[in-house]
DNA sequence: TCTGGGGTCCTAGGACCC
DNA sequence: TCTGGGGTCCTAGGACCC
């Protein structure tokens, strides 16, 4: 089955990416002040490091550290929960100034972004390490954030740029450096080379990009698939990822997961943690006028061994009440007593829209009608008050563990400030959803 | 690095059809 | 009843990303 072929883009593209130095950790300093030049770290609520504060990661800090251990080394360190958010909507303002330089921007992450910038020198009177400057600079002087930027030929050496130098840096790579750039790369690191293709091309005397870059092609077409040809081609300076412009508007797959601290063993526990991801995946799916055809369910074990189940509907939907039953089934299927569980999770899979949902004869037209006004309803009072105003039965138990998770209660004054005049739905980019209860 | 919570794309292989 | 070549669709699973 062969896919698309490897199409490289016309002649020097000008790729720019973006990203934002400790993001989580520099919102938080933009919004409380008095935060600044301290160690500030986020994952509060799940008991290791998130982000940390550049001032946190000079003294050693790293993602992934236990917060035990963070106050051994910093006991100073400020700690919160991740906000996401008001990282929402840092993110969102940092998108939108990017789009005064030019309409051609992909929303990559939450914190991070690529631009197309060819041709543009014209337009703004001066090179493009002008345009990235200036770019640099109002991001920080309007949201209080700083940022790291490079610009080359193409998306994956322009992420090579923007990680060569941070916080606040610039990298320029034009065609005739890549290979000074590249000599110090170690495989692994270059963005789509993940450890096990890392590991393979070690084989080969591949140990920096640039190894890897002065491959010759049959090398490479022989010995790799088409991923790994696209990233060599990429890093030779031929674009052949393009700078996607359309935002988001539909999913392949919807998933929700949740780990537990402390693990449990108790069935109807687990199965009630199942159950609120499963209305968690179902309000999002519906958000997005989504309905699955399939649902597929994991538990995973205290050792980190995953047990999953895979049901096909008979009707695609995105209402929890048609999906318990499989839900129960697939559960029943793959739960075993006595077995210590962290985490559960759900995935709608096979994602069709629900105006093409087609019902069968003996599907009862009224009742599905009926049912969706009741789930409407309950999106919207989720929205209003906060997510678990309306519950099933069933997610009832999680209420209880749920409360020595992190709570925030945070400065809605500041959040105000920053962004008065907007409502928490559009900042947020949602679309209103059209109710009558 | 002992382990969040989301996602995407690619490929091989089987089922099915002519 | 058997044989062969070739196409399409679907799915599981791997690998990777932030």
């Amino acid at each position: 089955m062969n896919s698309d072929p490897i199409t490289i883009h016309s002649w020097p593209r000008a790729i720019l990416h973006l990203d934002a130095d400790a993001f989580f950790a520099s919102c938080e300093q933009a919004i409380h002040p008095e935060l600044k030049g301290r160690p500030v770290i986020t994952g509060k609520e799940r008991g290791i490091v998130a982000a940390a504060s550049y001032e946190a990661k000079a003294m050693g800090i790293k993602r992934g550290v236990r917060l035990s251990d963070v106050k051994k080394i910093c006991p100073d360190a400020v700690i919160l929960p991740s906000d996401y958010e008001t990282y929402s909507l840092f993110s969102l303002r940092m998108f939108s100034i990017i789009r005064r330089f030019t309409p051609d921007v992909e929303e990559y992450s939450i914190d991070e972004a690529f631009a197309d910038l060819t041709g543009l020198r014209r337009h703004f009177h001066g090179s493009y390490d002008l345009i990235a400057q200036q770019m640099q600079d109002t991001v920080e002087k309007e949201l209080g954030i700083t940022v790291s930027i490079g610009v080359s030929l193409s998306k994956v050496l322009a992420k090579i740029g923007s990680k060569h130098r941070k916080p606040r840096g610039i990298t320029m790579i034009p065609g005739r450096e890549i290979h000074r750039y590249l000599g110090d790369l170690e495989i692994g690191s270059v963005w789509g080379i993940g450890p096990n293709t890392a590991a393979f091309l070690r084989k080969f005397g591949i140990t920096t990009a640039l190894d890897f870059a002065q491959k010759n092609e049959a090398f490479v077409t022989k010995h790799l698939s088409k991923p790994y040809i696209e990233i060599w081609h990429e890093l030779n300076g031929r674009s052949i990822y393009p700078v996607i412009k359309e935002s988001k508007s539909s999913y392949q797959s919807i998933s929700k997961a949740k780990t537990f601290t402390p693990p449990s063993k108790e069935e109807s526990f687990v199965f009630a943690q199942l159950s609120r991801n499963l209305e968690n995946a179902c309000i999002k799916a519906r958000r997005y006028g989504l309905a699955a055809t399939r649902l597929v369910i994991f538990l995973r074990r205290q050792d980190f061994a995953d047990s999953g189940a895979e049901l096909k509907l008979t009707c695609p939907s995105a209402h929890p009440s048609d999906l318990f039953g499989p839900l129960r089934e697939g559960f029943e299927n793959i739960y075993r007593p006595n077995t210590l569980y962290r985490q559960t999770g759900v995935v709608l899979a096979g994602l069709v829209a629900e105006t093409k949902v087609q019902y069968t004869f003996f599907d009862d037209t009224a009742k599905i009608e009926k049912m969706s006004k009741v789930y409407d309803a309950v999106d919207m009072l989720s929205e209003k008050f906060g997510k678990y105003t309306v519950q099933h039965a069933a997610s009832l138990q999680t209420n209880t563990q749920s409360q020595h998770e992190g709570e925030r209660g945070d400065t809605p004054q500041r959040k105000q400030e920053l962004f008065k005049g907007e409502n928490k739905r559009q900042r947020l980019g949602l679309p209103m959803l059209d109710v009558d209860v």
